[in-house]
DNA sequence: GGAAGCCCTTGATCGAGATCAACTCCTTTT
DNA sequence: AAAAGGAGTTGATCTCGATCAAGGGCTTCC
């Protein structure tokens, strides 16, 4: 059930039997479908979700219904809007799913008791935030100090799996671009190499 | 000496005398001159700097050499280069301080060992990653969904300190534009309000 | 199996920000 | 006090990405 989610902790933290045991009575899982919702904004979050299966997306929408897309999870990939889960306030962020997927979820009240009862999950998530943390201080140097097309190439070797699951129009919307700017950027880059 | 840092930290996670005196044991104040650097890119991160008084920045330097910063950091703010801290990389960051400034540093080998001995250590460094992971998650999400102007009315509104002590081409470094082009979306929100 | 919707592409035009250059106002240095 | 450097502004031009518009190739669903 919890396979990939264990599997993932354990490479961070490893756990003994009783341990796991103990987490996995916090946790509950998840079937969620195409396009549904995990959380729409304005709903307060309660729960961290963990993609055991399938991928999802978290996206805000401006003044004008654009939609901006601030972050992918996959199989692996723990999605939330944690602003929002922590302090009780109403969500700035849509989550919904790209395919169905299935989800092993961590309920706010879960999360707390844990976190005392758990010491090797205060360590988990730190380990988690961190590495979350310096990957986003990456998109955002990238964002700020690359040219677009090399951008877009540091995002295909970083994340092969994202450009050939999802949709070109969301990748463009998670670089801030047009989606007609990011075809012809494709087009640029595939005939100069 | 660590006034600043020892509030900071309790208003988190609340200490002890006894932990206070333990967790001073383990820090190392730094004064630093403006212009210094504290880190260059290519060295490994020895160190993570709380500051107690002054300011820094954190920025990357691409082909072209042109600087792109990726952070400030005021009093009561931390910096470094988390990645390479972490992990013993060369640093993708230069950090340097704009004004003459106080730090008080955490090394290494003693961020490894208050992780062990001191538990309220992990705590607070999960509570303080967490909090900047939301800041820069808030940044990026006004940096592919705002028009310029906004942002920039963003930034002085969250954080009105930097807008008052950082000179304005490092301003428009941070927000990923030139000079020149602050400078007009300035004279141009100044006519409209 | 035909219609509708979605996704990607291509073309034409428009506009925001970059670039190049010059000038002013300060501060720091000598 | 002169010189040098740093910071901000303004103008002119150029370029890249946005916008508007149209068309083609798919799935998907009555």
């Amino acid at each position: 059930m919890y396979d990939l989610f264990f599997k993932h902790f354990n490479s961070k933290v490893p756990l003994t039997a009783a341990e796991q045991e103990l987490i996995t009575s916090f946790l509950r899982p998840k079937k969620i479908r195409k396009k549904q919702y995990l959380l729409q904004e304005g709903d307060v979050s309660r729960s961290i979700a963990f993609v055991e299966k399938g991928s999802l997306r978290a996206y805000s929408v401006d003044d004008e219904g654009g939609e901006h897309i601030i972050q992918f999870a996959l199989e692996g990939w723990t999605i939330s809007d944690l602003f929002s889960f922590l302090t009780g306030e109403p969500a700035t962020y849509n989550i919904d799913a790209l395919e169905d997927s299935e989800l092993v979820l961590i309920d706010k009240q879960a999360h707390e008791q844990m976190l005392v009862q758990v010491p090797k999950y205060e360590t988990y998530t730190r380990v988690q935030i961190t590495g979350a943390y310096i990957a986003m201080q990456r998109r955002l140097t990238s964002i700020i100090s690359l040219p677009v097309d090399e951008r877009y190439a540091n995002l295909l070797s970083t994340y092969p799996d994202i450009a050939q699951r999802v949709p070109q129009h969301m990748i463009a919307s998670y670089m801030g671009l047009q989606p007609e700017t990011l075809s012809r950027i494709r087009k640029k880059m595939a005939g100069k190499k």
